[in-house]
DNA sequence: TCAAAAGTGTTATGTGTACACCCATGG
DNA sequence: CCATGGGTGTACACATAACACTTTTGA
């Protein structure tokens, strides 16, 4: 790379920050640290840090996901299948307002992560602490009663990019199997019927969604197995199959 | 803002490139220019330029867009209605591959820009010299027999980001009223029949075409007049209605 | 008078929704 | 036995697709 020169362009710091959602207790939940330094110190942020400079802007928010959950993605440009165990990875939008950041001029390429339940956040390298928090709380709509932690705002525009990534998410399981990156390898028709209610905030008639996801091609593909950890009658299992853009896509009910 | 301190990040050029798509004797065409200087100069690129350093990056690319074309942009978050004989514009996507400009390390954060019909592309205030060129072409996807240019790749990564483009306005047109920005402010349904048979690449049926949108609420309102512009029977004349989100969507056909 | 484009009516077909009903397990 | 969730069948409302047909202009 030749040697930068200042004259030439105005300097840039490129920072990735992540928007890491979950499904757990019937509703939405997000991944947030707390910030040790200011501006903002003390309060709750998304994760996130610098692009290094050599490295692609998927990488670096793989390797921050990496960091904050161990978790390792699949990064997609467009569309693909989350596979496995890895959590799906998706650029959001990119946040440059000149004073988002009041020590310097930062713009940041927010990305979209969605992950399966997961066992305790790990704290990153640097000991920042982690926690996962529902996603009605950061966003002050009061959804629970709130818990440990007084819901102040997020730390810069978090919030904003927050709220994107919510209904990117929202919006991206209606035409997409992407919801089934909010589940195990393997589930229940009933579970990921729980992840389009809690994502969406609405109930689902069980017999007609069953119907429609067993019938939408390449959405699912039966893995022999059984189970009835939900209780109940013994659910097939299914993992989820090739498709990626559903069609017909699944329909979210009227406000 | 604080002074600039290179030890404390790795710093970036951020620029802005512009997807400006219009339609035009029934097909997609978009927006390129011609570079004066290497690297790929001679070829055609997409427009933009650097972010200034106190500059929003909407404000970038309405900027950019106004000195290539004269346009005032609609800039918009989210979702916006296209008013007037301004252009929408919506942020694309962020590309920032380490290698992608082989001078320095450039983060370009791409927008989409939709326009009507224009006259000739103004020159920049560079006096590059800008054209409209056919996407079918762009993509090497020969969709016409070519004109008075070789359709070389475009510069850089442009070819991709134009893709990404026009893969953005394809299916945006099919749940939002995105179309009308095609159109000058008043315009027949038959006109946005045509627009939606460009952008797809197919043919659409005009009697059910006109029942879905005249029947879409808020999509169309009637400005009382009617031309005779396309030949055969008056037709009502329209404007676009205040409705940003269609439902029920287009449905694009299938292939 | 004819071609061209705008618009309306009608019908077959498919998809979503609501809900009655049965199935298989754990307690 | 009953509660719980899983899964199937069916009837109705509604939207789309196909196409016959009328309307209104310019050439």
């Amino acid at each position: 790379m030749p040697p930068y020169d200042p004259s030439a362009f105005p300097p840039f710091a490129v920072t990735v920050d992540l928007v890491v959602l979950t499904v757990r207790r019937h509703a939405l939940w997000a991944l947030v640290v707390r910030r040790g330094e200011p501006p903002f110190q003390g309060r709750w942020a998304l994760p996130g840090g610098f692009v290094r400079v050599d490295e692609d802007l998927a990488d670096a928010a793989g390797r921050e996901l990496r960091e904050e959950t161990g978790l390792c993605a699949q990064e997609v440009d467009a569309e693909a299948p989350p596979a496995g165990n890895g959590a799906h990875l998706e650029q959001l939008g990119t946040y440059g307002a000149p004073e988002r950041d009041p020590r310097m001029r930062v713009v940041s390429v927010a990305h979209l992560a969605l992950a399966p339940d997961l066992p305790a956040p790990r704290a990153g390298g640097d000991a920042r602490s982690a926690r996962w928090a529902p996603v009605d709380e950061l966003l002050d709509r009061r959804g629970y009663g709130r818990e440990d932690e007084p819901a102040a705002p997020l730390a810069f525009d978090h919030t904003r990019i927050l709220c994107d990534g919510v209904e990117r998410a929202r919006s991206k399981i209606e035409y997409s199997s992407l919801a089934t990156a909010f589940c195990p390898s393997e589930f229940t028709v009933g579970e990921l019927r729980r992840v389009y209610e809690a994502v969406w905030g609405v109930v689902l008639d069980p017999r007609n969604f069953h119907r429609k996801v067993t019938g939408t091609p390449g959405f699912l593909v039966p893995t022999g197995g059984t189970t009835t950890r939900q209780g109940g009658r013994p659910a097939q299992l299914f993992s989820a199959g090739g498709a990626t853009l559903l069609n017909p896509p699944m329909l979210r009910p009227e406000v």
